[in-house]
RNA sequence: GGGCGAAUAGCUCAGUUGGUUAGAGCGCCUGCCUUACACGCAGGAUGUCGGGGGUUCGAGUCCCUCUUCGCCCACCA
């Protein structure tokens, strides 16, 4: 690391006001940041230190799932990219070479439709300006525009190793696609078939069923009758939903055991308005429960027809042409009416109906409710079309993924997506991976002029037919923009090449984080491909976290204008507020509910606790000030306080609490075993606890309680100084990861600070084995509980906060001693002046019991209202007595002492002699200010 | 139609293998500008853990059932 910066002024002599601006600034303050993270290579992963290929170092990656090439930011990158960035600066300050490759998708259909929504506006099409041009404007304007995102993830604060951005369509990237290609297709997995698929008739391209989205719609079922054509006045009715394709008709099944329509299977109908002979069939396809029991068969517009009429071996008319109107494709001479030729799909539905209504054919129409595909893209009503489309016979492929799950080779988080991953790698079908678009990869197949049954699929361009010589032509299509994706974890490091360095030290990965719903689009396909080309999984762990949704549950989405600009919130708050408040509220898998309408109050938590670290930061800098401080480590357990001592313990909680809640950075054999396999990850318990230690804990209790100390010169100052600066160091890192800028800001102002190193690759804080100090600790506990009970009786009896209260203590001689040494510290924080005496006056007072039987009275004559406290002290009387019978019950149960475990048992018992305690105190208490009545 | 999940404070959610008197944030109420912080401090109220049944010494947690909401898959023409 080598820095030079000479803006930044020296962190020692940090007291200068302007140095520290009583209000935190983070727009300012986070661009500067990460400037300086980026000039020291903070992000830059060394491959030669993985432990891999004999570094020091374990190495951790995490692939950025590629956003559009196009893409802009908002929230759900926002939500992706924090949960992203979080396990990567932990894993980065656990002292792995931690390696976030960031990228983007050249996203086929949805870049296309942008230029060609251009060209549109321009009264252009793509067909005008030709495919050379068309991909020449496209990259242009991706290399213009594009990559937007990456600039604003780094924004958010995103650690990523922007030296090895990768991109789907780069030339290296390619390689391995056509790479991957071939040999699949050398090992037979890739196949060319005709059949039908998804057709977009807007973008003009086939579509992957995962592509082809159904959407609930509410149609009409059309009864109508075909008369046979050997007796007219007899009829079979069929029921559709998609009447004007029954110009496509070849056939009508009926179920070979439904007996309605037994005597007609082989027997001729006539197609209305054509009067074309077409046979009645049996086939199990129709359902004799649905309709009417007869299903009419159009083979080139219907993917279950089709089946039909494979089975039957039918004709395959086309009647629809590939921009949804009607037209007379393959097979369907004098099929189509001259004046339906050329007319939209759902106008010619309405012609259709109104002929047949004419002609008296149409029984009855009634209200359907039923799935049409729409086209993820553009919203299309998608046509299923009859073509010739490269498939990947997924299988073979899925088997390996899905022993991979199972084995615990990877884990999916939350668990229950593995049921739904699993369901769809069972019932897998084949991924019609070729495009009728211009912007993706092209197949890398050559056809040989001279002779069509030569074929050749391979990964350099091809001159000639290898086995003929003759002239080749490149197949025309395009691979599906997923055909890329899936080898992303792979093709950024190096693959094809299994020699490349990064391949080596870093596949596999660690952590994959994305949303659920391109578990199947993206997630199982890495895996497949991770296995069918470098043979093992591409990482351990799939996280697939929630989606960011409005105050009434409403997916934000650009359309429904519920969206919220990730900047906006930045500008306001900073990027520190925006990734605590989504960290924080978001369990695992859970969705993040945000007010798009208040951002103040939305995100009120984040720019909260910002302000709450950065005046902790303020207070400890003007109190400690830029004067040597004690190495924490010198210090002896001996010099420590209560206080101290309390806090040390605390964080060790912490430490350990946050360790728990984020969990293992992999699975400790390998694979995952089961009592670990939903172990960490839990980002918002990380939030909680780190935010618990350093505002509930440090700040509300530890600064108020020290605050003497500091100002009184002298060697307990000392002490008071090194354990809050520890202390605050330890938490700034624990916090590191969720809330990057800010603690580093803070980091690099502490006391002791060495220039040139960042909290960013500084080490995660680790707990120590043992803690010493229990009972010191536990005396502070007790300073707590008197202080707390004093506060509520102040608070309770309306006493004005100027007034000063006199209150007596009634304890054991060791505690009384106790309370003796630390007076002046609970006289100050609970503004008191108290006694201490072995028993209580006669006085009237309030009374409160604490846990060890030292009993608070707080005499308060005038002030307390007799009967109120009595009341009072009834009511804690008998909830505790209730309590406590209980209590009894259980230990005096047998069963429970037999079965239950010893630790269980113990600590009903210490709670027992504990509350017992209580309850005498209570009642002579009770007793001495209520008398007998 | 099949599969999966959820239901806990006014709202959004934690609650890990059953085991102290069920928690947090926001909101709400009361009092405070106490020289780090009013983006704050102190105190407080609010839950038959969706209904019913069961297993257990013990259930928010496990089982069954009902109700209500989600999500995914599917060729019902």
């Amino acid at each position: 690391m080598s820095i030079s910066d000479t803006t930044e002024p020296s962190p020692a002599g940090a007291t200068a006001p302007d140095d520290f601006p009583a209000q935190y600034d983070p727009a300012s303050a986070e661009t500067r940041i990460y400037e300086r993270w980026e000039q020291a290579g903070a992000f830059t992963a060394d491959a030669a230190r993985s432990s891999r290929i004999g570094g020091d170092r374990d190495p951790y990656t995490i692939l950025l799932p590629p956003p559009n090439v196009t893409a802009i930011l908002h929230v759900g990158h926002g939500l992706n990219a924090t949960v992203q960035d979080v396990l990567v600066r932990w894993a980065r300050m656990k002292g792995r070479e931690t390696l976030w490759v960031p990228g983007t998708d050249h996203a086929g259909i949805a870049t296309q439709n942008i230029i060609e929504r251009q060209l549109a506006d321009e009264g252009l099409t793509r067909q005008e300006i030709g495919r050379e041009k068309f991909l020449q404007r496209t990259a242009t304007f991706v290399e213009r525009t594009g990559g937007t995102i990456l600039q604003q993830l780094r924004a958010m604060g995103a650690s990523a190793d922007w030296s090895r951005t990768a991109y789907t369509f780069s030339p290296e990237l390619s390689g391995a696609v056509r790479e991957a290609f071939v040999r699949l297709y050398d090992r037979g997995l890739i196949y060319r078939g005709h059949r039908v698929i998804h057709w977009c008739p807007r973008c003009l391209t086939s579509l992957s069923d995962e592509e082809a989205e159904p959407q609930e719609t509410n149609g009409t079922l059309y009864h109508v009758s075909y008369p046979l054509q050997d007796d007219p006045s007899r009829s079979i009715t069929i029921a559709t939903t998609r009447p004007e394709t029954m110009l496509g008709d070849v056939a009508v099944a009926v179920n070979r055991d439904d007996e309605r329509y037994q005597s007609l299977i082989g027997r001729n109908v006539l197609l209305p308005i054509l009067d074309l002979p077409i046979p009645v069939i049996a086939d199990e396809y129709a359902d004799p429960a649905f309709g009417t029991g007869v299903v009419k068969i159009t083979p080139a517009h219907d993917a279950n027809d089709f089946e039909v009429g494979r089975r039957h071996k039918l004709d395959m008319p086309i009647v629809i042409d590939q921009f949804g109107k009607m037209g007379e494709g393959t097979d369907a001479a004098g099929r189509v009416p001259a004046e339906l030729v050329g007319v939209d799909r759902f106008e010619a539905r309405k012609r259709i109906v109104a002929l047949l209504e004419t002609a008296g054919r149409v029984v009855k129409k009634e209200p359907h409710t039923h799935n049409v595909r729409h086209c993820y893209r553009c919203d299309t009503v998608v046509e299923p079309r009859l073509s010739d489309q490269w498939f990947v016979r997924m299988q073979p492929l899925a088997e390996p993924a899905l022993a991979g799950v199972r084995s615990g080779r990877v884990r999916i988080l939350p668990e229950r997506h593995i049921a739904v991953y699993e369901n769809w790698l069972t019932n897998i079908r084949d991924w019609n991976i070729s495009r009728q678009l211009w912007w993706g990869h092209r197949v890398p197949v050559w056809y040989c002029q001279n002779d069509a049954s030569h074929m050749t699929a391979t990964v350099e361009d091809l001159a000639a037919c290898p086995q003929c010589g003759g002239a080749v032509m490149q197949d025309e299509d395009v691979l599906d923009t997923w055909f890329s994706s899936w080898l992303w974890p792979m093709s950024t490091l190096g693959w094809p090449n299994e020699g490349a360095t990064d391949l080596r030290a870093f596949y596999p990965s660690d952590v994959l984080v994305t949303a659920p719903e391109i578990l199947f689009f993206w997630v199982a396909r890495m895996i497949m491909a991770g296995y069918a080309f470098m043979g093992d999984a591409p990482f351990h762990s799939v996280y697939l976290h929630g989606t960011a949704r409005d105050t009434k549950g409403r997916k934000m989405s650009k359309s429904l204008g519920n969206g919220i600009d990730p900047f906006d919130v930045i500008r306001l708050y900073g990027a520190d507020a925006l990734r605590f408040t989504l960290v924080s509220g978001m369990g695992l898998g859970a969705d993040v509910f945000l007010d798009p309408a208040d951002l103040e109050k939305t995100f009120a938590p984040g720019r909260n606790f910002a302000t709450k670290l950065w005046n902790i930061g303020r207070f400890l800098l003007t109190n400690v000030g830029a004067g040597d401080v004690r190495p924490f480590a010198e210090l002896t357990p001996a010099k420590l306080g209560r206080a101290d001592a309390w806090i040390l313990e605390r964080l060790e909680l912490a430490i350990r609490e946050c360790d728990r809640a984020i969990g293992p950075l992999a699975p400790i054999r390998g694979v995952w075993l089961d009592e670990e396999r939903a172990a960490g990850l839990r980002l918002n318990d990380l939030a909680e606890t780190a935010r618990r230690f350093v505002w509930n804990e440090l700040a509300d209790w530890y600064l108020e309680a020290i605050k003497t100390r500091l100002l009184t010169p002298g060697d307990d100052q000392q002490v008071a100084r090194s354990v809050l600066v520890h202390v605050f160091d330890q938490a700034l890192r624990l916090l590191h990861p969720i809330v990057p800028f800010i603690t580093e800001a803070l980091w690099q102002r502490l006391p002791g600070h060495v220039d040139g190193t960042y909290l960013a690759t500084a080490p995660w804080p680790e707990a120590r084995s043992s803690t010493d100090a229990g009972a010191q600790a536990g005396e502070f506990d007790l300073l707590r509980a008197v202080v707390a009970a004093l506060r509520t009786i102040r608070s309770e009896y309306n006493v004005s906060p100027s007034k000063v209260i006199t209150a007596f203590v009634v304890a054991d001689a060791d505690r009384r001693r106790m309370l003796d040494e630390e007076f002046s510290l609970v006289n100050r924080l609970a503004k008191t002046a108290l006694t201490f005496v072995e028993w209580a006056p006669t006085t009237q007072g309030a009374s409160v019991i604490l846990p060890g039987g030292t009993e608070l009275i707080v005499p308060l004559d005038g002030v307390i209202d007799v009967g109120k406290e009595c009341a009072r002290l009834r009511t804690e009387l008998a909830s505790l007595e209730k309590q406590l019978g209980a209590l009894a019950t259980r230990l005096g149960n047998p069963a429970f002492v037999e079965r239950a475990p010893s630790t269980v048992i113990d600590a009903e018992r210490v709670k027992l002699a504990e509350w017992s305690t209580r309850r005498e105190q209570l009642a002579k208490r009770v007793e001495g200010l209520c008398g007998g009545g």
